[in-house]
DNA sequence: TACTAGAGTTAACACTGTTCACGATGAACG
DNA sequence: CGTTCATCGTGAACAGTGTTAACTCTAGTA
């Protein structure tokens, strides 16, 4: 049984270019997930069906199992291509004009997360909604960290925060002053991003993503319907926006 | 065909003694709950089956539609029973203590949601994760009000965020300084509500429930382990409650 | 006591994820 | 060139899913 990854095409050195077989393979790879997105789109999670799948490719279900070993790993995959489109959209909003001022970019960026998120519920809600049991529990952590595609939505965010906050530097608690709990477990992380911003400016972070998520993830999920019944939390977003910048120091 | 409500007992003139048969059948809905949720704790939504609670009751799946019409009007009354459990939760905080001042009793309050998301994963996935297409889509419109027991879950914040505001008018918009859009949108909701506080008021309550709901879903559901990998929040939710306070002026 | 409304059962249908044994195809190698 | 073998895809099958229909039996009512 050989290994498909070493032993293809033994005689290039790295890279190589792929061989037939595996760019069909790739090629129908994207096709099953563009498919398990269209019914994702249509009926959520739970009506990602492997038959259905195959049906829209005109094949028949057991034979997705050779791209994936489980519905459960495709829908992981699923996530993995999603949260690269997302990290794209974001990207774009806020590399779009580096010339404009920090802070706007961060609000362009900001409504452009929410607006992927309206624009894309069924996808927003199996990236962050509740858990979904067998689908990506360990992706997170088991599998190397460069296969997990939920990094780079984080890293767009991270970069911006810290060109924002070594521009403005708003004051953030000194280490000392940090729950030495909080202090300990943040470690790790602030080690990983490579100490760009101080600790306190880190927990400033975390607290503006719980910010943004509960501001896009209650209007996108319904959560804001029993005050805002007709379900357009744009106006509330703005004036949300404008208590995040102002907690990062840009009341202009 | 008779209407079981109106014609059991005629002679009694309303809510009289339920019958010995409407006893059991309500007992059993409530066994038939307490394996929905049984399942649901070991296996989020998707394992709450029809012939799985059934099983465990010691009866067959098509009994269960002597009780409800479908397994999402099943998982709807679920929702039900889980917000009425946890507006209990809330109120047993809230109101513990009545002498000890208004801030605490937020903060313990607010404390006591998170404890209950965490204590129970699957159950607020199901309440405040994205929604489940079938189940509850219209249940929070469609059906009358009183049936839809979520709303005794934001009562609960509501009256505390009422008296608090009373006691501490923190400065709020104006309603001419307020986006017309957002008015106009609030305007239903504040009349549903009494104008037991000024509408701009009802602003910062909506921009606390969407902070509340971002510090705990975030830790309920694993958004914050790319930061904190051990998944223990509480440090964090101290430093997101600090904040939260002093957006309600009650810096002390 | 006779009757009937209701709970519960079995059988069945159309699905679901998944495994297995098989056939075809095409790329690689002696 | 011909052989070989990994790979892709199929059909059949199994256990499990939600749901409906027809049926039995029991308990409450007239």
């Amino acid at each position: 049984m050989m290994n498909a990854v070493s032993a293809v095409n033994p005689d290039s050195p790295h890279r190589s270019q792929p061989t037939r077989r595996e760019r069909a393979r790739a090629a129908t790879r994207v096709e099953i997930l563009e498919a398990a997105r269209r019914l994702l789109i249509d009926g959520g999670a739970e009506r990602v069906t492997v038959r259905g799948i195959a049906n829209d490719l005109g094949m028949t279900a057991p034979a997705l199992y050779r791209y994936f070993d489980s519905r459960e790993t495709l829908l992981g995959a699923l996530c993995n291509t999603l949260y690269d489109e997302l990290a794209d959209a974001l990207l774009a909003a806020r590399d779009n004009d580096p010339t404009t001022p920090l802070k706007q970019r961060f609000l362009v960026t900001s409504y452009a997360f929410r607006q992927w998120a309206l624009d894309h519920r069924a996808e927003f809600g199996l990236l962050f909604g509740a858990p979904i049991p067998g689908v990506m529990v360990d992706k997170h952590l088991e599998t190397d960290p460069a296969e997990n595609r939920g990094m780079r939505f984080g890293q767009v965010w991270l970069e911006l925060f810290a060109e924002l906050w070594r521009e403005h530097p708003v004051s953030v608690p000194k280490p000392h002053q940090l729950d030495p709990r909080l202090r300990e477990q943040l470690a790790g992380y602030h080690e990983q991003i490579g100490r760009i911003v101080p600790i306190g400016a880190v927990v400033l972070y975390l607290s503006c993503w719980v910010q943004l998520y509960g501001a896009v993830a209650t209007e996108a999920f319904g959560h804001l319907k029993f005050a805002i019944p007709d379900g357009n939390g744009e106006a509330l977003f703005n004036d949300l926006m404008g208590e995040l910048a102002a907690k990062l120091g840009l009341k202009h």
